[in-house]
RNA sequence: CGGGGUGUAGCGUAGCCCGGUUAUCGCGCCACGUUUGGGACGUGGAGGCCGCAGGUUCGAAUCCUGCCACCCCGACCA
């Protein structure tokens, strides 16, 4: 492990890459593109499906597996869909491989094995699924259906960043089906609420939430709610997304059903997703200089504890206490490491323990024996303190709390600190260069004036809030009325 | 896919222009000893088809050709 981090002032997008690697999170591999996720990084993803999947849950919806394939036929049902992902489309053409015959030890793809029909490696599943509830749906009787997947899928990007943007990447997608519109409606909104509350509960991270412009819109969707988070570089980031579907999909598949009245409809549907790109988001909100600052709820340990001695004897006496504080803590529900490796020094601990984000590290010497103490440093302030062994365990359970309170208090602070509001383009562009974040401004609702600032600027809309308050006002590009401020930004 | 760049040990690198014995240095790794309240120190050691293939040459990490991979900037994007 190599000394020091790249500081984020030096080289933001350096200081991520590297961070990922040497917080032992995540790793390229040998495949373009797609990452290693390695045992500590895979278990911040765990955290956060456990919940999300709770949450999911609670509110109603079953997990359930489709296939990795879509049959080509399938995939270019759904027009608009079916566009806006074939350019990043990996694509299955042949069943088997063979000995090459003039290149000795190696394989090539079987010429005669070829597919009558090409399949699609999912970029996301619609298709499949629709395809499927057709012959789930006869009547109002079978619906809703309430289904969530957890699944990998791929989209073959050009430039990819781990986490960010991979071209395979781990995800969950919900798709359901509904009698009626307003039914519909009420999923998207609610699942997308779903997402805020656990961004900003879960994981601390504060979200905007808000629906897309047309050409930000999820290809095949008639609206997308989104939740917006600002990362420390006053980059935005899209941290998960929910459709509203509309017809679309159920004319496409031709799913229909008898309604109550003995019509014949198209079903309603709504689909909703966040990726492994959360752990970016994780990363680039909380995260400083000396490495990753875990919220205590995603942390895989909450506390380490570090002993410090010279002899046997010393060690014992920690390893009592160690043990004493690791039950107090469980009884709690608090999660404790005792790093007793022989191998590494106390400072080395330190170090790793920080740049792996521990949110409090315990300390224990023959001090602390003499004393009934321990030394305790949290891992976002980097303060420390003498504390009492008395009610220790209520002290860091408490103390665990406030931390991941002052998280999201913090990046709330960072987050509406970058929020300009601004009338006028020159403005808009001395903003964004200068001061960075989302910029609140009007917009004349045309595609024509979006697509000009975002060549001017490379800033897009991120989203039209939800909570937005309408104003009479003039767009900052064409000058024309507007009713309301949209929120642009930078994004990854 | 356009424009630029880089490939030397696990990682970071020197050497390349101007070909010449055993390919440089640091980190990391291994062994032993001394250490342990913020990334320890000493001694010894292991590790290389110099991206791949071909060519020029008595001789190639170095020169030439082709290929591959990666990085940066664009276009695309959760």
């Amino acid at each position: 492990m190599s000394k020091n981090l790249t500081s984020r002032a030096e080289d933001y997008s350096k200081w991520y890459n590297e961070l990922v690697v040497k917080a032992d999170l995540a790793e390229n591999s040998a495949v373009r593109g797609c990452m290693v996720i390695k045992p500590y990084g895979y278990a911040i993803w765990e955290k956060m499906q456990a919940e999300l999947d709770r949450m999911f849950k609670e509110t109603g919806h079953q997990n359930a597996y489709f296939p990795l394939f879509v049959p080509k036929s399938l995939f270019e049902a759904e027009e608009k869909n079916a566009e806006g992902f074939a350019k990043e489309c990996a694509v299955v053409t042949h069943y088997r491989l063979q000995n090459d015959p003039d290149n000795e030890g190696k394989l090539r793809v079987d010429p005669e094995a070829k597919l009558e029909e090409e399949l699609i490696v999912r970029p996301t599943s619609e298709a499949i699924i629709w395809n499927t509830y057709r012959g789930w749906i006869q009547s109002y009787r079978d619906l809703p259906i309430l289904i969530n997947q957890w699944a990998n899928v791929v989209r073959w990007e050009m430039r990819t960043r781990l986490f960010l943007r991979t071209a395979e990447f781990l995800w969950q997608e919900g798709h359901t089906a509904h009698a009626t519109k307003a039914e519909a409606l009420v999923e998207a909104e609610q699942m997308n609420n779903v997402y805020a509350e656990f961004a900003e509960n879960f994981m601390a991270i504060p979200v905007i939430q808000g629906v897309k412009t047309e050409s930000e819109r999820f290809a095949g969707a008639v609206e997308t709610y989104c939740i917006e988070a600002l990362m420390q570089d006053g980059k935005a980031l899209q941290a998960g997304t929910s459709h509203f579907l509309g017809q679309n999909f159920a004319k496409a598949f031709d799913v229909k059903f008898t309604n109550n009245e003995g019509k014949l409809d198209y079903v309603w549907a709504t689909s909703w997703g966040v990726s492994t790109r959360l752990m970016g988001a994780l990363i680039m909100t909380h995260s400083d200089d000396k490495g990753l600052v875990l919220p205590p709820n995603l942390a895989p340990s909450q506390v380490v504890i570090v002993p410090i001695y010279k002899n046997d004897e010393q060690f014992d006496a920690i390893t009592e206490k160690a043990e004493g504080i690791i039950k107090d803590l469980k009884d709690l529900g608090v999660s404790c490491k005792f790093d007793k490796r022989t191998t590494h020094r106390p400072g080395a601990k330190f170090a790793q323990h920080e740049l792996q984000g521990v949110p409090l590290r315990i300390a224990i010497g023959p001090k602390d024996i003499e004393n009934n103490t321990i030394e305790l440093a949290r891992r976002d302030t980097l303060t420390k303190e003498i504390v009492q062994m008395g009610g220790l365990a209520h002290t860091i359970k408490d103390l665990l709390e406030v931390i991941q309170d002052e998280l999201y208090n913090k990046a709330l602070n960072y987050r509406d600190e970058h929020i300009t509001k601004v009338d006028d383009f020159e403005t808009f562009k001395k903003v964004l260069e200068n001061k960075t974040g989302f910029i609140s401004a009007h917009w004349d609702g045309t595609s024509e004036s979006e697509q000009k600032i975002k060549e001017l600027t490379k800033a897009t809309i991120r989203c039209i809030p939800l909570d937005n308050e309408l104003e009479e006002g003039v767009c900052v590009y064409s000058g024309e009325p507007s009713t309301q401020r949209v929120l642009f930004a930078k994004a990854y």
